[in-house]
DNA sequence: AGCGTGATCTTT
DNA sequence: AAGATCACGCTG
């Protein structure tokens, strides 16, 4: 597996969205368990302009991350239950970041298996909240990034622009016309969520 | 379709 | 200090 280089996060945050569709999250857990799935779904948010973005405001606590160099995690809690994992996009002090909202399981499913309480695959890590869960993403991993041992987003090819499906964020309550969120059709391992 | 669950942010 | 919101997931 060959790890992606540095340049490839340095992009604007809604083409990173596209380009990291089939590119593999890896996660490396101290004993040496390797957590891997393809990307299969993402959607971009954007400090400037983009409301249903954390950071819209500026920065806070809560955000700080957002605001690091390009490859950096943003975990957040939600919901009182779920953590969610983005990717940080735009250069360094400017806030941007690619939300991970699915991802098909390749190795190490049956760790994921018991993280979730579940024997099944295809609603494994089919949503945000799935995937940290059966990956063990907690708040300790906010700040950290991709160039280490733990954490790598690998080469796989692209996905061709016509096998690309296109449209609203879910979950969200503002700026909802943006068409920012990016996923494999056909893809089972997308999540089941519906747009605002 | 309805609700749990708790941090964060806005408004008083 | 109180209230609203929330980049969700599960039951029914």
């Amino acid at each position: 597996m060959v790890r992606v280089q540095r340049q490839f996060f340095e992009i604007p945050t809604v083409e990173l969205a596209e380009k990291l569709l089939g590119k593999l999250f890896a996660r490396v857990l101290p004993d040496g368990t390797v957590l891997r799935g393809k990307i299969v779904e993402t959607e971009a948010y954007l400090g400037n302009g983009d409301e249903a973005c954390h950071a819209w405001r500026g920065k806070t606590a809560r955000n700080s991350s957002m605001f690091c160099m390009p490859g950096t995690i943003y975990v957040y809690f939600t919901y009182g239950n779920h953590y969610m994992l983005n990717i940080v996009s735009e250069p360094e002090n400017m806030a941007g970041a690619v939300l991970i909202r699915a991802l098909e399981p390749l190795e190490g499913i049956s760790f994921m298996q018991r993280q979730r309480g579940i024997n099944t695959l295809t609603s494994l890590m089919s949503g945000p909240g799935k995937l940290t869960k059966a990956m063990a993403i907690g708040p300790e991993c906010d700040g950290r990034n991709l160039f280490g041992n733990e954490f790598l987003i690998e080469e796989s090819p692209d996905i061709p622009a016509e096998q690309i499906g296109t449209g609203r964020r879910i979950g969200i309550s503002r700026s909802l016309e943006l068409p920012w969120r990016k996923f494999i059709l056909g893809n089972p391992h997308v999540s089941k969520g519906k747009p605002s």
